[in-house]
DNA sequence: TCCGTCCATGGAAACGTTTCCATTCTTCAT
DNA sequence: ATGAAGAATGGAAACGTTTCCATGGACGGA
């Protein structure tokens, strides 16, 4: 028996390349310093079973002075579970995503659960590259927000393998996928109605593509019926690539005339950032001949010069949330859960009343 | 044998909660269904050792079939790697750093590695216990940025066990520790050297903590460096908090008499942004009353009116560069390796000439 | 004093891979 | 025809845990 000084039980000796890599302490290294059985071991630090107060002292030492941490490799192949779970998003450096990826993180942590992450840049085949690698690591669940919840490869795969998921910001219309998101419809209604209070009346849309975006789509669907309920025409809609934010082109067309819109309501913040952007190029101030609303509630959006105006989702709870959802769901059944978070109207500089000449031939609306 | 139908081989039936969750299918019950030995459908899918093309269509069909897809922990375990790496940053929720784990992340998925992602928060506390995580998970190395690189628990930790790790945007004075980051000095005295360009005289420097910052040591450094260079004197310095980002209080007592400064230069974009809202507020305009200068190179940055002059690190490239330096170092040595990126200046109207009063008193500099 | 309990501990199996080694079979040169 | 060489394949061990089961000892009650 050895008492003192790291023992390798397989007598080898310390693989090592150019710089002398010492093998990691296991259990059986735990064990041979302490003059126990590994079983004596495992129970001791994980507070299973019982031991003599001598025999705790011995292996807790013993831990403590090799440093031991019990691999969760280990760990995960007996027990089946590996406490994973697995996050994908489109992309990591737009903020809502950052944001609710940082929610998940957290509720993760909290709950003493690691986080795989991959990111999707919104092609296919990274996302199902993706979603291959997650599978292999054998992620107990995912959370994950895709671009179209309602006709994704991946989520298909997932349903087969019958691995838990939660959808974050993702809507589908088909509601037996569980997601987290806020009801995008009332949401967009809620712009336009604040809109309308401040006497616009003609209120174009700037969209992501309603191919690759369900929020796109159900966001749109808010607007043309908030404006058909305050008896408003529809104003322009300009659908826009996610990889293109360079508008002032395909804006300029529509900013002529009497007829031009005086406010116009971005599906998301990044696409109200660049039509801020671009309006400013094509030499019209914010808010005051033009007002622009957003819609996601990035932190930013109060630092900058107009303060942009948006609709806030809660990202960071919309992350957290969706791993709750996962986390208590492992053992129970996902499908068919929606949960609405709540969302709230930030006013911001970039959206003040409608200008007065147009106003004037209108009765004012309350 | 049995041709077809899933084969349980421990023979017992699957285990199952509320929802009945099939068993993931193993290399067992591959080599089951083939008709063959797990050794060969081993060989088979990974491409190692012969086989006999009918044999390797069998295992390939078999293996389909039954959607095999190779725990990577089983493989982890025996292989002693796990083919991943762990992703360790102050908040996800900062731009600069989302966009280096993006880069990290994809560089990895490149090479075939997953990411584990943790976040500290500014909180040592956290951030050991996520180290601990990492280190449990068998991560095969680290890309982490923390507070101070000097004088850090969690990198004693890392030495200590011997873990390969490669610290992004920190640039430690003690170099042997390996770092991915641009000349932070160079940089600022850039920075400077461009305001004292634009005839400003009178600079003054936001700054993060320095105790919480190496960066913004560095950072304070080369703004020290640059003015003494160029004969002007010391702007006054203010040096802030990361949590409270309400700097009107802070900054306006600065801003009286005739020796306030005309160009602040804030040590990250984040303060930078803070700044410009905080002037705002304060009645100023930017850049015709003071010029804002900020340092990172954050995208929404360009998309704001005014638009941020920055100093732009290569934030994607930092990340992917640390995990290439990371990868081709775990057989070698990482000791004493730094690499220095290429920095910019992006010029943005934040960061205007000086105002004309005081510069007729001075000799322009070129 | 003896028997039955209970407690502390150890042995060993199992989880899903990879890989070394051994075995069988084919093939080719002598 | 015989032996050697090589190809195809299978058996089994190993990786680091947890946990079931068995064993031995202490202790208390009759």
């Amino acid at each position: 028996m050895v008492r003192d000084g790291m023992r390798f039980t397989d007598g080898q000796t310390p693989r090592g390349t150019a710089r002398a890599v010492e093998r990691v302490a296991t259990i059986r290294d735990v064990a041979a310093r302490a003059g126990v059985s590994i079983a004596t071991v495992s129970r001791v630090l994980n507070g299973s079973g019982n031991a003599t107060p001598e025999t705790m002292e011995k292996v807790r030492t013993a831990a403590s002075d090799l440093s031991f941490r019990p691999s969760t490799i280990g760990r995960s192949l007996k027990a089946a579970r590996t406490r994973t779970v697995g996050v994908l998003v489109p992309s990591l450096t737009n903020p809502v995503f950052a944001e609710s990826v940082a929610g998940i993180q957290e509720a993760a942590a909290e709950a003493g659960y690691s986080v795989l992450i991959a990111s999707t840049d919104y092609d296919p085949g990274k996302e199902s590259r993706a979603i291959e690698g997650l599978l292999s690591n054998r992620v107990e669940g995912l959370v994950l927000t895709v671009a179209d919840a309602d006709r994704s490869g991946s989520l298909d795969t997932l349903d087969e393998v019958r691995l838990p998921y939660v959808l974050a910001y993702n809507q589908p219309e088909r509601p037996f996928r569980a997601h987290v998101s806020v009801d995008n419809v009332a949401a967009s209604r809620a712009v336009v109605e604040r809109m309308a209070v401040l006497g616009h009346r003609r209120i174009g849309m700037i969209a992501g593509r309603f191919r690759q975006s369900d929020r796109s789509r159900r966001r749109h669907a808010g607007w043309q019926a908030a404006l058909a309920d305050a008896g408003l025409p529809p104003g322009p809609v300009v659908e826009v690539d996610f990889n293109d934010l360079r508008l002032a082109h395909r804006l300029a067309p529509h900013l002529e005339g009497p007829e031009r819109p005086t406010a116009l309501f971005a599906s998301n913040d990044m696409l109200a950032l660049a039509t801020i952007r671009a309006l400013r190029d094509l030499g019209l101030s914010v808010p005051d001949d033009m007002s622009v609303c957003g819609f996601d509630g990035i932190e930013v959006g109060r630092l900058m010069s107009p303060s942009l105006a948006t609709l806030v989702q809660p990202a960071r709870a919309m992350g957290a949330t969706a791993f709750e959802c996962l986390r208590t769901g492992f053992s129970g059944d996902l499908q068919g859960r929606a949960v609405m978070l709540p969302f709230s109207l930030r006013p911001g500089e970039s959206l003040g009343p409608a200008p007065s000449e147009p106003i004037q031939t209108l009765p004012e609306r309350r």
